[in-house]
Order: C-alpha cells, then structure tokens, then sequence
RNA sequence: GCUUCGAUAGCUCAGCCUGGUAGAGCGUUACCUUGGUAAGGUAAAGGUCGCGGGAUCGAAUCCCGCUCGAAGCUCCA
C-alpha cells in the first residue's frame, strides 16, 4: 500500500539548524539557522509509489485544515522516520517541491532535504494543534482495500480429487505415493513455506553465462547474456508456434494503460494494487501485468458474430510487470518483469468454453512435454466455485482422468475472482517450493466488463465467455524449472544438461594441433550450414583442458580433430549423454541431432564461433 | 518491515577468533609445450581490504555507526 505520512503541528515557533548532510543527494543550501512563528510544521515522508497526485491531495488536506485553525504560514519538513516505505530521495524531494508549489495562498517554507537537522519547536495546546494524515495513492485506495477486503473473505475447502473424480479430505489423504503432490498441497492450504538456502538454479544462471541481476536496474529485472537470449528465444518461439498451430492469432499490444481508464479503473477492484505506475504529462499510467487488457479493448473494437467464436488472440508479452515484494524475488522464479505467453479465447457459450478448455488443457500438456519437462515433476491444481462445481463435475473429472494422477482441489463457497474454473500445473522445486507454469481460466466477468459484444444466432448482441492460458507459464519460470531440474540431476549424481534444442553449443570441435586449425574451420561451417550450432576452440590449451571445459559447459558433442580424421572420413565424436566416444561421419552426426530436435525451432550461434574471441562473462 | 549472512584482485573465495599495512584458485597477458577425450609448465600484471568514526605504538582483523547486496520470513488474485 502506498501512502504519504504527514505529522501535523501547529505551533508558537520552530526553530531548526541543518547540521550535516544524511544522503548523497541532499540539497546543496546554506546551513543557516531558521526560526518561524505561528507556523503549522507539516512532517512529511513519502512513500514508496506516491505520486503527483498524492502530492496534490496532501497539499490540499493541510491547506483545509490550517483554513480551520486560522493559521496561513506552513512548513513543509521532510521526516524519513515516519514511514520504513520510503520513496526514493529524488521522487521524495520532488514530490515535497511539488506541495510547495502547489499551495496557493499559503506562505510556505520548506526545511532543506537530506540533512540532519536540530530542531525545537512548541506546539500549541488546542485540539485541533496536532493531526496526523496518511494520504492513499488515489484509485489504489480504495481498488486495494476492496480487492483485499474480499479477498480475506473467501472460503476455500481444500480437497484431494483422484483420476476416478472422488473427492478426498486432504488431511485424510495418503500421500505417501505423492510426495510432491503433499508439498504442493501444505503450500497452498496452510500456506506453510520456510526454506532457508537459495535455490540451486541461481549458481546455474550465473555459471552458464545465462541470466545475471542488474544492480542499475529494480530488483527482479533480469539481464540475460547472449545464451540466456538464445535459450529465451527458442522457448518463445517453441510456445508461439504450438499457439498458432492450435489456432492462435498473434497481436501486440502497448505494455502500458491509463489507469483513469473506464475499464481499467473497474478491473482495479480485482487485483490489489502491485503494479509499477509511470506519470507521463499529467497522465497516470500502469505497466501492464498480463495481457489481458491489451487482447480485451482489442476485441471490443473488433465486430464479431458467433460464427468468428471461438476467437483466439495471442501474447507474447515481453515484459509483463508486476511490482512483488522485494523479499520474494529469487533467481528466475519470480520476477518483476517477465515474458508471458497469454492466450485469450472469446466462447460464444458455456459449452463452447468447455470444449475449447478442453483443447488447450491438451495444449499445455503437450508444450510442457515438449519444453522437456516431465510431468511426473508436475503436480496439479484446480479450483472451482461449488455452484460451477455441482453444474459441471463431468467436465472436471475428466481433466484430472485425463492426467491419471491425484490433484489439489480448491472450492470456493461464493465467486469472488472473475474465473469459475482454474487449473494450473506447479513445479514442486528441490526445496520444497511449488510454482505455477500453465494455466487456463474460464472468465464469466470480463466480457461485460470490457464491453466486448458478438452478435449471436438470434441477431442479439451478447458478451462471450473468455478463457485465459497461459501454456507454458512465463518464459523465464520454464527457464528456471529446466536448470531446478538439472540442478537435481547433478545432486543426484546424473551428468546435469539442457534439452539438445536449447543447447547454446550443441557441437564443440577440438583441434588436437593448431596445424588442423583450417580443417576444423570446415567441419563448423559445414555443420553451421546445416543448421547446428557448431562452435571451434582455437585456444591453445591442451585436449584435456579444451574437453574439460566444454564439459563444464555442458556441450552435448565434442568432436576432436588430429591425424587420424583429417585422413579418414569418420569423427571421434564424444557424446556427453552416454559418456562414450562414437565413430561418426558428419553427416550421421548431423542426422543424429536432427532426430532429437526434430520439431524443435532452431536458432544461429549466439557467440562467436571461435572460443578464443568471447568475453569471459563468469567464473 | 523482521531474521540471518555477506562486502578483500576482473571472478570465486581464504586471512579476522589469537592485531604487526595482503594470499590462493580461476581468468587475463607473455613465453615454453604440439598435445588424442575432464585441468601441461614457467612467469608477469592486477587490491586505499564497502564507507565513516573509536580505542591501540600499530587495524582487513577489535568496538560503534552507516551504506550496499543476498537468502529466508511476510507475500505470491
């Protein structure tokens, strides 16, 4: 929540001495002494996600209440202690700057920011002398209190549905065969979760030259290296392909929104307020945190009949912004700023949206099959209203049928979010820690709320039924299960890997001398050629050292060159996964990979393909 | 916000308890080595030990304050 904090006193006099500057971007100013009679002293901390509008609406309050005491002279005071949710200096120094000039009719001083000051003041003794405000970010007000305030209201009853539909008590439960699907289910239920390491994918981001945190940036905004690119690419191309093929159409749209909006301004009152917010020319302005918005005033422009339903539209979204506390940002898991793949589809009724929810549960499962992952790591939950419940419990038994395994059931008593049915599949990591990839929603709410129509068999205009997938869950969380997962492999003494397709190099070749130098050369760019991701290391190290080091890189094939190939047509191919060394020509190594990423997008080298010109990003 | 941990070479870290103005490995550079499936050798360059203060003849090391970072908690419709 962000508020301004104003302690308020009306006093006989204040005196105050800036004695040292406290922060580096204090206010250069004559450290001189102050003192001013029959003045209201206003302390004032800004918070975090004030904004001009707070600042007007501050500077208003004090302005009426110093009408009501008959008191003309104010000063504004800086005073960080009030909050431990400050602003940044520079947005706290602006904003105070802003109330100054803001109030008209007023004499107003301002005591010089950033600096330790001594001070004495005497407050009057009336009732009215001392008042202290906290002024809410405006619409955040009340969307967040109401949107919390429901939200604490909502019984949930956790249960345990099997492949065979029956329901089962969650604390009766057996889940000795499930222990993934316990976890999953103490996480979301009693909401217990203490961990005290850090997850294993964050050495693997760093080690492998993937993702890195930006200190010049906000916390939870990544920057990826040329192989964390390279990676994030290929999975967004993957889960966009899957999309259309499916019968997605893919649009783009702006990542920020008005807030004043009529849509938005409604839709506020479902989400609590966690959202980076940009002022730009006296509008306020959001960035978005789904593409929700974007796809729903898209298609309320859009005439359809019921015979364009179901009507798919397609994100990408890069980014997706969500302000999350900092505490809860680790590695890849949970960023502020994400890529989303988010598919809306517009159903023109219930029957329609239960069919297609069919269709893209069986999406999902097949794009987190084909991103590698298995679905024995993958634990489900679904969440219904009971009233949805009693009307469609066929359509529900077959989903979890369907997966043939037991899952985490969610029933609410009443609606409160805009969905009826949820499902989602959760990553249950190595410390216990579940979270959520793909997802599908049937959304009874935004339609109307958006305005968006189609004209049904009957010449009316009605507003479809919208359902929300996200296939694969965000990018970077698939990015982070996939090293969560070889994480493990190598705890469990396996050989750690990436899927042969999002291998950065998928073939390193090794010159046994500097003499095959040219040779090698070849050999990359004829398989580059073929569309593999061949590299050279033209480093004068040893053989050991070179095959050492695209082990540690986990290059899945090492081709070393000497005598002995350059004259024959067959390669000494290593092969990482077995462990073995193979007797190859190129073109049977080329069909090889070909098979195993077969289906998979496909993009060049990320680097140069000589070893010797790369930057050395990490240890 | 709370709890814990950390800040020393480009990177990863040791040294701190028991004070005597800096060490290793990796990386980089040069030279030697001409190699056959997980680290060839030698050498060089490279550091106001996060900032400020205190006690001490003397502080990376002890004490106090601060800043920044990380992880965990809270949170995660």
């Amino acid at each position: 929540m962000q508020t301004m904090r104003i302690l308020q006193l009306h006093c006989d006099y204040i005196e105050f001495t800036p004695i040292r500057k406290e922060i580096k971007s204090a206010e250069e100013i004559d450290p001189a002494k102050m003192r001013l009679e029959e003045v209201v002293v206003a302390f004032v901390a800004v918070e975090e996600g004030d904004n001009s509008d707070v600042a007007r609406r501050a500077i208003g309050e004090i302005s009426q209440s110093m009408q009501k005491i008959g008191c003309n002279r104010l000063l504004l005071y800086p005073y960080a202690h009030l909050s431990s949710k400050l602003a940044s200096p520079s947005t706290a120094l602006s904003l105070i700057k802003e109330m100054q000039s803001l109030a008209d009719g007023l004499e107003v001083h301002r005591a010089p920011f950033g600096w330790t000051k001594s001070y004495q003041l005497q407050v009057k003794g009336h009732p009215l002398a001392e008042n202290s405000k906290t002024i809410m970010a405006g619409d955040e007000k009340e969307s967040t209190s109401e949107a919390l305030k429901a939200e604490s209201k909502i019984q949930s009853y956790w249960h345990i549905m099997t492949p065979d539909g029956k329901m089962h008590d969650v604390g009766k439960f057996d889940f000795s065969k499930y222990k993934n699907l316990e976890v999953l289910a103490k996480y979301e239920a009693a909401k217990k979760r203490s961990v005290d390491e850090p997850p294993p994918h964050v050495k693997l981001m760093k080690k492998l030259a993937i993702a890195d945190y930006e200190p010049a940036s906000d916390a939870g905004n990544m920057r990826f290296f040329p192989n964390g690119r390279l990676i994030k690419s290929l999975i967004e191309r993957y889960v966009t392909e899957r999309v259309i093929e499916y019968g997605g159409f893919e649009v783009e749209t702006p990542i920020m929104y008005d807030s004043h909006h009529p849509s938005m301004e409604s839709y506020f009152n479902r989400f609590p307020a966690r959202q980076y917010n940009v002022n730009s020319e006296g509008k306020h302005l959001f960035l978005r945190f789904a593409a929700c918005f974007g796809q729903f005033l898209m298609a309320k422009d859009f005439h359809m009949s019921y015979k364009n339903l179901p009507l798919r539209l397609y994100e990408l979204t890069r980014y997706s912004f969500r302000r999350e506390q900092s505490g809860e940002l680790v590695g890849l898991r949970r960023l502020r700023a994400f890529t989303m793949p988010d598919c809306h589809a517009m159903c023109k009724d219930m029957e329609q949206a239960k069919e297609e929810f069919r269709k893209r549960f069986d999406l999902s499962r097949s794009v987190i099959r084909g991103l590698g992952l298995d679905e024995a790591d993958f634990e489900m939950a679904i969440r219904f209203t009971e009233e949805f419940y009693h009307e469609n419990k066929a359509l529900i038994e077959e989903l979890v049928g369907k997966l043939g395994k037991p899952v985490l059931v969610e029933m609410w008593k009443e609606r409160f979010f805009y969905f009826v049915l949820k499902w989602e599949f959760n990553y249950v990591d190595s410390l216990g820690k579940a979270s959520a990839l793909s997802t599908d929603q049937i959304d009874v709410e935004n339609g109307k709320r958006y305005n968006i129509e189609f004209i049904d068999e009957e010449n009316k205009p009605r507003f479809p039924i919208i359902l929300h997938n996200s296939p694969s869950g965000a990018i970077e969380r698939v990015m982070y299960v996939l090293l969560e997962k070889a994480a493990k492999d190598q705890k469990e003494g396996r050989k750690p890997s990436l899927p042969l397709w999002l291998a950065p190099t998928q073939v390193r070749v090794i010159p046994v001398r500097p003499e095959f130098m040219s040779f090698c050369e070849k050999l990359v760019d004829g398989l580059s050629q073929k569309d593999i991701r061949a590299d050279l290391d033209d480093r004068n190290e040893s053989v050991g050292k070179s095959i050492r080091d695209a082990e540690t890189e986990w290059i899945r094939y090492i081709i070393v060159i000497g005598d002995k190939e350059v004259n024959a047509a067959k390669l000494s191919i290593r092969d990482r996964k077995s462990g073995t060394v193979k007797e190859w020509t190129a073109d049977e190594l080329v069909s090889e990979i070909k098979m195993e990423t077969h289906g998979m997008p496909f993009f060049k080298l990320n680097m140069s393909r000589f070893v010797s010109k790369r930057p050395q990003i990490m240890v």
